[in-house]
RNA sequence: GCCUGCAUAGUUAAAUGGAUAUAAUAACCCCCUCCUAAGGGGUAGUUAUGGGUUCGAUUCCCGUUGCGGGUGCCA
C-alpha cells in the first residue's frame, strides 16, 4: 500500500502542477494526506481535498472534480468525487497480482523494512531487582522492551537487550544479615527467589523491633563494597538464585539478553562521570549534596552526591549511558521503564547534553502506565501482588483445561496450552496503549473469547490446518478474487509494513496488537464466507490457499514481533 | 503549591484534524450433515465539563472537575 499511495500522491501532484499554474504540491506531503476511507463503499484510498482548498483558492468539490477527471493509474479502476474527497478504488488486477503475490513472495520478510541497517539500537528493559519478587509491575518493561526491540530488528536495526539487573546497593547488606541469620542453604537452593524474598522481608519485620540490624546491615554491605570475599560469594550467589529464575520467566516469553549488566557493573564508572561534571564546572553544592541546577530547564535539581558523598541513581544511569555509548556505539538508547520515573529520565538526560556528550539527543525514555489488580495498587506489603510465574501459571493451567475439553486428542498439549496461556497475558498487556494505566482484571486476563492472545493464535492455527489440507498454492497461477470479503482480507493484509512503520515511529506495540486482530477478524469473516479447498473453480480454489497462505504469513510475522508464539494446532 | 499523565457504550479498549465515532465483553437473537464454534452474523448502547482555533475537533489550545504519577539525598 505504502508504494501505490506514493505513486498516486505523484500523479495527484503532476495534475496539480498542470491545473493549478503557480501552485505549490509536493508529493510526500500528498501521499501523507492520503487516508483509508472507513468504508469499503468509498473507495480504498481518499484525499481529502478540503486543506487543498486554501492554496488552489477553489472549492474541496471543484478540485476533486478536476482531478478525478485527470488522475489516472493502470492499478486504479475508478476515480470518485464525493463531497469534497477524491476515492480510489484498486482494482483487482493489482489486489491480487501485486499485493496478494507480493505478500507471499516476500514471506517472512514481508512488513520488514532496511532503513535501519547500520545503525544500533540498545534498550534497556526489564531490570528486575535481584532477591525481589518478579511480579505483574515488570510485565510492562519486559513484554513492551522485547516488542521494541524485535520491532527494530524488523526495520534493520542491530540491537543490544540489557538487563540492568537491580544486583547493588543496600538490600545486599540486608540479605546479608539475613540469610546469616536465619537462613539456610539448601532452603534457598530448593526454594530460589521466593526463600531470599522471605529472608528480605523477615529481614524488615525484625528490623523494625530492632533498627540495630540495619546498621548491621550497612556495615556488611560497606564490606561488600570493600571487596570482602565471603562477601561476595554470597552475593553472586544472590545473583545467580535469581537469575535462574527470571531466565524461567524469560524462556516462556522466549526473551534473550544480550546482556546482565547490573547496576553493580557501573559502579567502577561513576567517579570519572562526576569529576567531568566538577571539571566542567555543572556540580554545585547545596545543603551538602552535590546537584546539577535545572531551574533553567524548568526542572528540580538532579542529585549526583549525597551528603556522605554517596552515589545515586542519576549518576550510575549517566555512567552506564557512556559505558554503552562507548561499547555499542549506539545509535539510539531506549530504556522502557514506569511513567513514574518520566522526570528521572528528563533530568540525567538533559545533564549528559550539559556534559557535551553530542549522542545526548540519542537517549529515548519509553515510559508506560502502572498496572494495579482488580482496582488495587500492587503493594508488596499487603499481598495484594501477584508473581509473574503464578500468573503465567495459572493462564497455562486454563488453557490446558480447555484444551482438553475442546482438543483432547492434540498431541504436544502441554507445550501448546504453554504458548497460548502466555500469550493471553501478553497479549492482553499489549493490546493496550502503553501510556494507559492498566487495570490487570484476571477474569478478562483469562477470558479467551473476543479480543484476546487464545483468538489470534487459534486463528492462525485455522491457516496452518487448512493449508495442509489444501497444499501449498501454486504461484504460478493467475489470481482469481470473486469475494468482497477476499478483497478485504488483502488490503488489511497489505498494511502490515505502515503497522511496523507506526509502532516504531511511536515506539507502540499495542499498534501491532490491534492490527493482528483486524487481520485475524478479517481472515475469519473470509473463511466463513469463502470455501477454500473445496471450492469448485480451480483458480479460485489456488486464489484462496494463497490468501490463507498470506495471512498466515502475516500473522507469524507480527506475532514475532508482540511475543505470541506461531502454534500450528491449537 | 508546582510539574506531568489520563478521562470514549454497563465494563475493557480503538480512532495520522476528516465521511455514519470502531471493536470486544456483559444482555438478547440466529449459524456446526460444511476446510478447527477459542469461530461467524444480527439487535441495543458511548466522546467528563465550559470556552477557543478550524470548512471540519475524540484528536490541537485554554479553563473546570475527577483519578493517577512526580516533586533533593530510594531506585
Amino acid at each position: 500500500m505504502l508504494k501505490i499511495k506514493q505513486s498516486i500522491a505523484e500523479k495527484i501532484t503532476e495534475q496539480i502542477a498542470a491545473q493549478f499554474p503557480g501552485a505549490e504540491a509536493d508529493a510526500a506531503t500528498l501521499a501523507s494526506m492520503l487516508e483509508y476511507p472507513p468504508d469499503a463503499s468509498m473507495g480504498d484510498l481518499a484525499l481529502p481535498c478540503f486543506k487543498l482548498s486554501k492554496t488552489l483558492r477553489r472549492s474541496p468539490v471543484q478540485i476533486a472534480g478536476a482531478l478525478a477527471e485527470s488522475v489516472r493509474d493502470e492499478r486504479v479502476s475508478r476515480v470518485e468525487n464525493v463531497n469534497g474527497y477524491l476515492n480510489f478504488y484498486l482494482n483487482k488486477e493489482y489486489l491480487g497480482e501485486t499485493l496478494l503475490r507480493g505478500i507471499v513472495e516476500a514471506g517472512d520478510r514481508y512488513g520488514s523494512q532496511t532503513f535501519g541497517e547500520g545503525k544500533t539500537v540498545v534498550l534497556d528493559y526489564s531490570s528486575p531487582n535481584v532477591a525481589k519478587p518478579f511480579h505483574i509491575g515488570h510485565l510492562g518493561t519486559t513484554v513492551i522492551g522485547h516488542a521494541l526491540k524485535k520491532l527494530h530488528e524488523f526495520v534493520g536495526y542491530k540491537c543490544v537487550g540489557i538487563n540492568y539487573l537491580g544486583d547493588w546497593g543496600t538490600q545486599f547488606g540486608k540479605m546479608i544479615v539475613a540469610y546469616r541469620k536465619w537462613g539456610v542453604r539448601e532452603e534457598v537452593e530448593a526454594g530460589g527467589v521466593d526463600k531470599l524474598v522471605e529472608l528480605y522481608v523477615r529481614f524488615h519485620n525484625e528490623a523494625e523491633e530492632n533498627p540495630a540490624l540495619n546498621d548491621e546491615a550497612r556495615a556488611e554491605f560497606h564490606k561488600l563494597e570493600q571487596g570482602d570475599e565471603e562477601n561476595i560469594k554470597l552475593w553472586k550467589w544472590f545473583i545467580e538464585v535469581s537469575l535462574v529464575e527470571y531466565k524461567k520467566t524469560y524462556n516462556l516469553l522466549g526473551i534473550e539478553f544480550d546482556s546482565y549488566k547490573g547496576e553493580s557493573f557501573y559502579t567502577d564508572k561513576m567517579p570519572a562521570q562526576v569529576q567531568k561534571l566538577r571539571e566542567l564546572g555543572l556540580l554545585k553544592i547545596d545543603d551538602g549534596a552535590s546537584i546539577v541546577d535545572l531551574e533553567k530547564y524548568g526542572m528540580p535539581p538532579c542529585l549526583i552526591l549525597k551528603r556522605d558523598g554517596s552515589t545515586l541513581y542519576p549518576t550510575r544511569d549517566i555512567a552506564a549511558a557512556v559505558y554503552r555509548k562507548e561499547t555499542y556505539d549506539f545509535d539510539k538508547a531506549i530504556y522502557v521503564t514506569s511513567a513514574a520515573q518520566c522526570l528521572h529520565f528528563q533530568q540525567w538526560f538533559k545533564v549528559v547534553e550539559m556534559m557535551g556528550y553530542e549522542w545526548a539527543p540519542a537517549l529515548v525514555h519509553v515510559p508506560y502506565g502502572t498496572v494495579s489488580i482488580n482496582g488495587e495498587k500492587l503493594a508488596t506489603h499487603t499481598g495484594n501482588v501477584i508473581l509473574l510465574k503464578d500468573l503465567f501459571a495459572l493462564a497455562i493451567d486454563k488453557v490446558g483445561e480447555i484444551m482438553a475439553e475442546k482438543n483432547p486428542e492434540l498431541k504436544g498439549r502441554t507445550d501448546i496450552a504453554e504458548s497460548v496461556g502466555v500469550g493471553a497475558i501478553v497479549f492482553y498487556y499489549l493490546s493496550n496503549n502503553r501510556m494507559k494505566d492498566i487495570n490487570f482484571v484476571m477474569e478478562d486476563a483469562l477470558s479467551f473469547e473476543g479480543n484476546t492472545g487464545p483468538y489470534v493464535q487459534y486463528t492462525y492455527a485455522r491457516a496452518c490446518s487448512i493449508l495442509s489440507k489444501t497444499g501449498e498454492p501454486d504461484k504460478a497461477q493467475p489470481m482469481k478474487l470473486t469475494a468482497p470479503e477476499e478483497e478485504a482480507l488483502i488490503k488489511t493484509l497489505a498494511r502490515f509494513p505502515e503497522k511496523v512503520l507506526e509502532a516504531v515511529r511511536d515506539y507502540e506495540p499495542s499498534v501491532i496488537a490491534r492490527y493482528i486482530l483486524d487481520v485475524a477478524a478479517a481472515f475469519n469473516r473470509f473463511y466463513h464466507e469463502c470455501k477454500i479447498g473445496s471450492a469448485e473453480d480451480a483458480a479460485v480454489r489456488n486464489t484462496r490457499a494463497m490468501l490463507t497462505l498470506a495471512a498466515r504469513t502475516v500473522l507469524g510475522n507480527a506475532f514475532g514481533l508482540v511475543c505470541l508464539k506461531k502454534e500450528e494446532k491449537i
